[in-house]
DNA sequence: CACAATTACGAGGGTCGTAAAAATG
DNA sequence: CATTTTTACGACCCTCGTAATTGTG
C-alpha cells in the first residue's frame, strides 16, 4: 500500500527543488527525507530522480508521478472534508425562509422537537429556496405562497400583516388604515434582511427613499428618536416587542397580508412530521 | 494525513460486516482492527459506526465514507500501476508494422541504435497503426503507403516484391512472371500474421483456398513436403533464407510490389533521427 | 456457553534525528 | 568552503498480538 506521507514529501520536494529545503518545510531532517524518497521509489518499483553528485532532480517518471500524486493527495484531503461536511449536514436542519418572521416561531420549535440537531436559518429569495430544497442544501423552506407542486409536502404555517408605524404627530396617525399609494414618496426607516418584504420598497413605494438599518437594536433606537415613518407587523410585535410611542396603521392593500407556507420534500415528510403536526 | 491502510481495513470491515471476519481477511488481530477503526473515526473527526453491545455496524457517515474510500483506494492503486506503465513505456520503443518484413530490418537496427531500450514489435492494421501512433501506444509505425500528413515525419524504408514459390513440377514453374488472376482458384500454402499482405487472399485470389500456418518452421517443412504453391518475397529470402527446391516466379501485378514508409510524430522526430539517418 | 468488541500491557519494527562521510562548483 | 546527498547508529514512537474484560443471544 502506497504511503500518502511519502507522497506528500515527494510533492514538497518537487516544489522546493532540494531535499534540504523540502525537509525544512516538512519539519523533517534531510536524512529522513532522503530515505523516504528512496522508499517511495522502491515501493513504486521505478526511479523518480536523477541523482547527481550533489544534486537530485526529478526524472521523467518523477514529473509524471508528480501530477498523479498531487491529484491523489487532493482526493485524500477532499475525502476528509467531504466526510466532515456530510456528518455536519446530517446533524443540521437547514431552514430557508423568505422573511424573518417564520423563523421566529420555527427555530425554537425545531430546537425543541429535534434537540440533537443544529438549526441553521437563512433568509433567501424564492428561487434559491426552491432550488436549495431540491439539492439538499435546505431541508425545510418557507415561501409566501403555495407552489402546489406534487414533489413537495406543504402546510400553511402562519400569516403576517404589515402596518405603517407612524410617529404620533404624523399627518396620517389618526387613520384607520392606509394604502401604499398614499404613503408613496415619503421617506421611511427600514430594516435590512427583510427578505420577501423587499417588494414593498421597489414595487409599492417606488418614490420613497429608505434609511436602511441592519442591526435590530439600532433600528429600534432610530425609530424611537426619528420622526420618519417605519413599518411593523403583527408577528414582529408578538415576537420582538412593541415600540410604544408609534401609532400602527394597518395597510389596506392585499399584498400587505401574507400567508407563509412551510415545505419539505415529499420523501422527507416523515422526518419532519412532528414539526408539521406542531403547527 | 489520512492513512490508506486504515481506509483499506475500513473497506474490508464493510465487506465482512464484523471485525473478526475482517481481521482474519487482513491477517490482523481483532484488537488491532478495532483500535484502527477508532483511529480512523478520530482522524476524520466523525463517527463511522453504530456500536451495539456485541455488534458494530456502519452508520450513515460510514456508508458515505465507504464509497469515497473505495474510490480513493482505487486511485492509489492506479497511481502505482500508471507509474509503472509509464516507466515501462519510457524504456520501450513500440514499433507497429503493417507486415513482417520491415521489422526484420528495423528491429535489429533499433536494438543497436538504442541499446538501453526494449524494442516491442506488433503487426496491426493501418487504422490501428495510425491511431496508435497518435495516442502514444506506438512510437514508430510502418505503412505500405505515404499518408502525406503534416503531423508525421516520414521516410521510405524498403521495398518488397511478392513472388509465387512453385514446386518444380508445377505447370507454371517455367514462366518468367505470373499474374494473380492466372493462379486464382488454385489452393495454396500461406503464413499467418502477414499483415498488409492479407489483401492478396481476399481481393486477388478470392477463389483459392489457403492452408494457413502460424509457425515459420512448420510452414517451411510444409512447403518442402507439399506440392501446393506458396509465396515468398525478396525480403523474406534475404532475411529468412531460401527454400531451395522451389521455383520463384515474380508476380506481375503492380500490387505485388510495395514500398514501406516509416513514420513517427513530428515532435518526436529528433529522438529517432539516428534511425532515419541509418536507413 | 459461544461469540463479539474493547481494554491493558509488553514485544518488535519502523521512522526519526544526530553526526559523519563523500562529492561538487 | 559552503552546500547537498548519502550512510551509520542509537532513541523513540507506534502498531501489533496476547490475554483478560465486558456484554449479549
Amino acid at each position: 500500500m502506497i504511503n500518502l506521507n511519502e507522497l506528500q514529501q515527494f510533492v514538497s520536494f518537487a516544489d522546493c527543488g532540494t531535499l534540504v529545503g523540502a525537509a525544512a518545510v516538512l519539519h523533517l531532517s534531510q536524512s529522513a527525507l532522503s530515505r523516504n524518497m528512496r522508499n517511495l521509489e522502491k515501493e513504486l518499483g521505478i526511479t523518480l530522480f536523477v541523482r547527481k553528485k550533489n544534486r537530485i532532480e526529478l526524472n521523467e517518471n518523477g514529473r509524471y508521478v508528480l501530477n498523479l500524486a498531487k491529484s491523489l493527495l487532493a482526493d485524500a484531503a477532499s475525502l476528509s472534508a467531504k466526510a466532515q461536511a456530510f456528518d455536519r449536514s446530517s446533524r443540521t436542519i437547514a431552514l430557508g425562509v423568505c422573511a424573518p418572521a417564520p423563523s421566529w416561531v420555527l427555530t425554537p420549535l425545531l430546537s425543541s422537537l429535534y434537540p440533537s440537531k443544529l438549526i441553521q436559518t437563512e433568509i433567501a429569495g424564492e428561487n434559491k429556496l426552491l432550488s436549495g430544497l431540491n439539492d439538499g442544501s435546505y431541508q425545510l423552506i418557507v415561501l409566501p405562497f403555495n407552489p402546489g407542486d406534487e414533489q413537495y409536502f406543504t402546510r400553511a404555517c402562519s400569516r403576517e400583516h404589515l402596518s405603517f408605524a407612524l410617529p404620533k404627530d404624523h399627518r396620517c396617525s389618526g387613520r384607520e388604515s392606509l394604502s401604499f399609494a398614499e404613503m408613496d414618496g415619503e421617506n421611511m426607516l427600514l430594516m435590512n434582511d427583510i427578505g420577501f418584504w423587499n417588494f414593498v420598497q421597489t414595487e409599492k413605494l417606488p418614490n420613497s427613499h429608505f434609511l436602511i438599518q441592519s442591526d435590530r437594536f439600532s433600528f429600534n433606537e432610530l425609530v424611537r428618536n426619528s420622526s420618519l415613518p417605519s413599518f411593523t407587523t403583527d408577528l414582529a410585535k408578538q415576537y420582538l416587542g412593541i415600540n410604544d410611542d408609534r401609532i400602527e396603521v394597518p395597510i389596506s392593500d392585499p399584498e400587505a397580508s401574507v400567508t407563509y407556507y412551510l415545505l419539505c420534500l415529499k420523501n422527507s415528510r416523515k422526518a419532519y412530521q412532528a414539526l408539521f403536526n406542531a403547527l
